[in-house]
DNA sequence: CGGCATCCGGGAAGATACTG
DNA sequence: CAGTATCTTCCCGGATGCCG
């Protein structure tokens, strides 16, 4: 009835950008809409589902979500792709320049660790937490070590590897690890940063170790959060 | 009529905030608000007064701007101080861990400067300028230099430190320094990164260069943008 | 003029329901 | 499961006006 479309075209044109050339301020006109960046946080690790984005992106209504696909998609960060078959299934996938966001999320995210507001009890994703893993190693105190550590959330799986005084992450069947902590997400976070006595979680059911268990005693000196400013 | 008063309080206790454990999330609960990173930007170089930072971000509103610095003083980002007699003026200056944020801006310019779209010849801001050439400076290209080069924009000066390798920037009065430029903000910006003949721009008006003039020409090859993803 | 409150219009975000 | 349609709420941006 109402053809307002003209307004709605010009209002996208217009599109409440910043203009401004300075590259922290375009930054923000490609991922500063609400729930754009979280987005890219969760394909971080690879393609997911419209499904799965909106089952770990608690909050984020569908119309929406849709919405910041379309708007990733339009800025070159986020890909749509048809999986071959027999899968034959939608996902989003970044674009190589999307995974080069990575530091934006390791710089800001440690600098918000400090915030005297920051509470590790929310819930958190699966991606979050080996995305938190991969930000907050500490090379000194894993100096010399090499071994692969793997994690079972749910039907995901993901392999750390700590190697030459770094710490790569990537979402992987569980292969040739030394140790395998599987859980929910929150209960390795608790873990690592909450520097629970490894015995105590898994008497209550929360995480479930295999193999080195030496290790797995020792993984939680690997990772710190900053102090608070 | 309504006393709808309740239901704006709790709103802006519950705050859409992403309830998530994530650093990356917390900190866009803190500086996700539109403008919130670019205030704090303004201030990376020292305490502004409220109409200087509006000036500076072209299409913010006064009411936007207060809301925003209450914001981030609540957040324990920015302070508000009063500046001793006989200035006795108020004005707005970032944390210590305010200034902290500075990767973010690095990081996020950076990846942002391969966006297809993004057009370094929108208007800039003194202060914008000054952290993109922190951002963007290649200490292979200036290996081994040492020396200090100013900048003048109005009545407003920065000092450019190079040395060991690595640029670093303050708002500073000019003195001791090899050469300096005058003019404004987006002729540096054009010189440097258009890499434009200094002569050309000096005929032009836009730019005025005083002291080592094989300095000054060598500055723009100091710099570059990365390629466009 | 600097800083802030208030009112208003438009548009983005959020919730729910609905469709293929 | 993967979105679309609709409605409501609220934020953003502009204008105005008050006060020191």
């Amino acid at each position: 009835m109402k053809l307002d479309k003209i307004t709605i075209e010009s209002a996208k044109a217009t599109g409440r950008r910043y203009h401004d050339a300075c590259g922290a301020a375009h930054g923000l006109d490609l991922v500063g809409e609400r729930w754009a960046l979280l987005v890219i946080r969760e394909l971080m690790f690879g393609p997911r589902r419209f499904g799965d984005l909106k089952a770990d992106l608690c909050g984020l209504s569908a119309n929406v979500l849709t919405q910041r696909l379309e708007g990733l998609e339009e800025a070159g960060i986020v890909r749509k792709r048809k999986l071959p078959p027999p899968a034959s299934v939608q996902v989003y996938e970044l674009t190589d320049w999307g995974y080069e966001a990575q530091p934006v999320f390791e710089v800001l995210g440690r600098w918000a660790a400090r915030s005297p507001r920051h509470d590790p009890t929310l819930p958190i994703s699966a991606v979050s937490t080996m995305m938190s893993l991969r930000t907050m190693f500490d090379a000194e105190a894993a100096k010399g070590l090499t071994a692969r550590i793997g994690f079972v959330f749910g039907d995901r799986s993901f392999v750390a590897t700590i190697a030459n005084d770094d710490l790569t992450s990537e979402r992987a069947e569980i292969a040739d690890c030394a140790v395998v902590f599987e859980g929910e997400p929150s209960a390795v976070i608790e873990y690592v940063y909450g520097k629970r006595p490894l015995a105590e979680m898994e008497a209550e059911g929360r995480l479930t170790v295999t193999g080195d268990r030496a290790l797995a005693e020792r993984f939680q000196t690997f990772f710190g959060l900053p102090e608070k400013a």
